[in-house]
RNA sequence: GGUCUCGUAGUAUAACGGUUAGUACAUCGGGUUUUCAUCCCGACAACGCGGGUUCGACUCCCGCCGAGAUCACCA
């Protein structure tokens, strides 16, 4: 049988970190068992829909590197792919359920069903609509909300994630199939849409398990079989105990790639929560996602979102891809995250810097912050100099005769290259005889003026002969 | 309140009914010629509570407690 799932996004605004699980695992369930992924947009409720946020989801999948078979852009066979195109396929199946006398159309106004839901609350008893319904309800015609009919029942179906679920008759009640404006409820259509589509699989939210013994009943009323139901746990917020949301200012997915943040690491880090293989691997690439996903190994219990974790397999793939593919194919993913003085800098200089450097980066926008001074020249700070930790103990003169020492002997290099300016500096050490934390600390600060940067011998190959040199002695003249 | 679900360190998780309860992130300490980071080594730290069943329970059963979800003409 062939595996069909689906995710199927209200274009309500930009999909977060807490409801993208749904649309990983269902790709994964999908690639894995050379099923297909249907992307469907469900735009009934009008008065939420928001421009925009169709692409905005499609930009997110691709993003990440989820495609999908069927749905928006690339078309098939049972489209449309927009819910509010497919009115006409509701509507034909609700007179199914009207002639099998399983709706009815509903003229109560909603005031008056808050009158009944207030009773109901003041009596402290549940409030079900089936204890109210109409005595003889109209014919259904536009302008009319169309209700299930339940019939309160017992039911007990399998969830492959949640496990074996009994519910009793009091979670039935008659719920809205069609709203007035001729639309349907996501509670209608999402059933007749897996159905007509052939979904397999259903991937969703644990929201949803509540309402499930209604939708069994209309797959019942309907005599449809019904896809195999997952539910998916929470991502819970970092403070408190609720489900991640907007909210809680949970961000976009797509706010973490002007972040800095690797699809890939987000992929993984998103795909591991809540989810594991049973082994200790923790980096997986997609590839690897794909052939050791399994439904059975999805957490029943909610997971914290945890930014930390991200932030270091984030840092791990970063040296992953230079480890794995090189600078160049690194040095691609950067673009964008260098500093606006870099602009006029080459690709082969970006690069030089990128090498010397990536392993310290969380995030790619770290190098905004961390390499400013490799494209002009940093402010000088006597300050910074002369308050460091190791250099406080040394005299000011001392400072500039190291310097000038540094200076001349580092000018009579013959070749300006790494291995070079490192004996050289060995050389220093044994001349002054100082420690490395004082000679190195004074030409590093020196030469960049940050709270850090990469090994000095590198630090300097990497700036160069001329530049080093002048800003050394701008340094030393400055004392 | 009704219904349903969940409960291992701060976080994410592992463990045929038998282990000194494992791993990773975080935190703290140490090492690698300065710094920050990487990398390596080490430390701290958990089975919600109470009953059963069993030779033996994190694991099975019951109760309690705690947390969450849901009860819309939203999805």
């Amino acid at each position: 049988m062939e595996i069909i799932t689906r995710f199927a996004p209200s274009p309500t605004g930009y999909i977060h970190i807490g409801n993208v699980r749904s649309a990983i695992y269902p790709y994964l369930l999908a690639r894995q068992n050379n099923g297909k992924l249907i992307l469907r947009i469900e735009d009934t409720d009008r008065a939420r829909y928001v421009e925009g946020a169709t692409e905005l989801i499609e930009d997110t999948l691709k993003w990440l590197g989820i495609d999908w078979d069927e749905g928006p852009i690339v078309g098939g066979p049972n489209g449309p792919y927009f819910q509010s195109e497919r009115k006409d396929i509701y509507h034909t199946w609700a007179r199914k359920l009207i002639e099998s006398g399983r709706a009815y159309a509903d003229p109560t106004s909603p005031e008056k069903i808050d009158e009944y839901r207030k009773e109901c609350n003041d009596k402290k008893i549940p409030f079900l609509y089936r204890n109210y319904r109409p005595e003889n309800p109209p014919e259904w015609q536009p302008g009319i909300p169309l209700r299930f009919k339940a019939e309160p029942k017992e039911y007990s179906w399998h969830d492959e994630v949640m496990g074996d679920i009994q519910t009793g008759p009091e979670v039935l009640d008659d719920i809205i199939l069609i709203k007035k404006d001729g639309y349907p409820t996501y509670n209608f259509a999402h059933i007749v849409d897996d159905y007509e589509m052939g979904v397999t699989h259903l991937m969703r939210g644990v929201e949803y398990l509540s309402s499930t013994p209604n939708y069994l009943a209309i797959y019942e009323a309907l005599n449809l079989d019904r896809p195999k139901i997952i539910s998916l746990p929470h991502i819970l917020a970092p403070n408190g105990n609720k489900k991640l949301g907007k909210r809680d200012g949970a961000k976009s997915v797509t706010e973490y790639r002007e972040d800095g943040i690797l699809p890939e690491a987000m992929l993984n880090y998103l795909a591991c929560l809540g989810w594991n293989d049973g082994t200790e691997q923790e980096i997986y690439t997609k590839e690897e996602l794909i052939k050791s996903f399994s439904i059975e190994r999805i957490q029943n219990s909610g997971a914290r979102y945890d930014e930390t974790k991200l932030l270091w397999m984030n840092g791990q793939w970063i040296r992953r891809i230079f480890d794995e593919q090189g600078i160049d194919a690194l040095y691609e993913r950067t673009l964008g995250f260098w500093p606006e003085n870099a602009k006029d800098a080459t690709d082969e200089y970006k690069k030089k810097v990128l090498s010397i450097i990536y392993d310290r980066l969380k995030t790619l926008s770290d190098l905004r912050e961390m390499t400013a001074y490799f494209f002009s020249d940093p402010k000088i700070d006597i300050d910074m100099l002369v308050n460091n930790k190791f250099l406080k103990k040394l005299a000011e003169s001392e400072l500039e005769s190291l310097l000038k020492t540094s200076i001349s002997k580092l000018s009579n290099l013959k070749t300006w290259d790494a291995d070079n300016l490192q004996s050289t500096l060995n050389e220093l050490l044994k001349s002054t005889g100082k420690k490395p934390a004082e000679l190195f600390s004074l030409i590093r600060i020196a030469v960049s003026f940050a709270p850090f940067s990469p090994a000095l011998h590198l630090t300097l190959d990497v700036l160069g002969r001329e530049v080093s040199l002048a800003r050394l002695n701008a340094v030393a003249s400055a004392i």
